[in-house]
DNA sequence: TGTGACATATAAGTCTGACTTTTTCCGTCG
DNA sequence: CGACGGAAAAAGTCAGACTTATATGTCACA
């Protein structure tokens, strides 16, 4: 994560985000700069930053003679990985983690396609180490390990896709994974059929089998999608 | 497009902005946050909001003692439409232009599915209304007429996908699409085969046949990669 | 009664200067 | 050569005065 609190603003910041992600502030709710300022005990310059930052995501708008309006959930710039944690620490949770998990539907098989085509020799190597390790902890209520094994694995399916925008999802699916391990029902060892397909993954990424790559991740995809019930009727 | 220049700190970042992601100042740089008051004349206070902003996009890291560092290329939050935005208005376009075009090709489809699961009536009409006038467009180089009905049309698909993530990348698209019609060649007409397939896109839709609604987005998105050489081999 | 111009109050925006705090760098001493 | 400690540099914080845009209410006039 990004180092929390660095300064007064950051701590205003922690507050204040969550509350108006959370729903805390209603659509066009307005706050008063100096008031915010009195309430955090902070003077208004570095009240004023943390609104600016505020804006630059599109939460809020700061008008002259009107305030700082809360704008509506539509305009927010949903892909900041503040304003992703933000809410996925409040009350939105399960909605934000439903959207990521289409989101990495239909991100990772094309990912997953692009790097059976530009993995250099070290992530292919690097794929595989995290396939083993994953396997090697999918048994004996080894979650933790399995975890972070899962995490190196997508990650570096994303980072060798070639494509940068991919590339910065890493955290969003670390996120994701992370909490589904910690947060949602994971009592259980992991399904072998899909530490099957991780291997099966990395094996077509190194064979530089796109087609395969992309269809076996589009597998393990669905299954993520079928954990959380959005299902194809 | 977000209102430019509102306020001092604004045109600052106007300036900064741009030139950070042109790369003008390369990654480990360092900045004063006084010599860049003085340098853009302005004070202190407003460089200071400029420079929250910046770090709040992970452009600059700024650190006690040390100044104001230019972070690398792959820490950006490359989502943030206001970077998006600098960067194709820089040398950097091309390239940004290929990432997002890729981003289009794994997103649209999947999008496309779920509208064809869960868009409205009134999307469904709207979807239809804009297949019309891109077909009435479509011969006489009115490209800008056809414009408009290209963007509004994906921008239909996006909304109606219900998420609220592949929503948010109809700005995205939209840039993608007028850049492509206003900077790179399209001197001739639209490809007829593209104009087919988004009313036939609007069919499947309307017909709740996702799997139709997937492939043919798939479809299009694949003349999308083609136009910029992104193919297959 | 409606409509336009104008005055006013309000909250953000800006600037300045003084002060604090953290952190790096460097020189000295063991 | 390493540890300790001081000094300097830059960001961080604060307080107060001033400016500017603008929403809103008022009043005259049609």
């Amino acid at each position: 994560m990004t180092t929390p609190g660095r300064g007064l603003h950051g701590h205003v910041l922690d507050t204040l985000g969550p509350a108006i992600t959370a729903g805390e502030y209603p659509p066009g709710s307005v706050l008063r700069t100096d008031e915010l300022a009195q309430h955090f005990e902070v003077s208004r310059s570095v009240m004023r930053e943390a609104v600016r930052v505020l804006e630059s995501m599109h939460l809020v708008e700061s008008r002259r003679r009107v305030g700082v309006t809360v704008r509506p959930k539509a305009e927010w710039n949903v892909y900041d990985p503040q304003v992703i944690r933000w809410r996925l620490a409040g009350a939105d949770r399960p909605h934000q983690l439903r959207s990521l998990t289409v989101l990495r539907s239909a991100v990772e098989p094309v990912a997953a396609g692009l790097a059976a085509r530009h993995a250099t020799a070290e992530q292919c190597a690097e794929l595989t180490q995290c396939a083993l390790g994953m396997v090697a902890n999918s048994r004996g209520h080894k979650l933790e390990e399995y975890l972070v094994h899962d995490i190196a694995f997508h990650r570096v399916i994303l980072n060798a896709s070639g494509n940068e925008m991919f590339a910065r999802l890493g955290d969003v699916v670390a996120e994701v994974l992370a909490g589904r391990t910690h947060h949602e029902v994971m009592f259980e060892d992991p399904d072998p059929a899909a530490v099957t397909l991780h291997v099966q993954v990395a094996e077509a990424v190194r064979e530089g089998d796109a087609t395969r790559a992309e269809e076996l991740t589009r597998e393990i995809t669905v299954g993520a999608l079928q954990e959380l019930d959005i299902l194809a009727p």
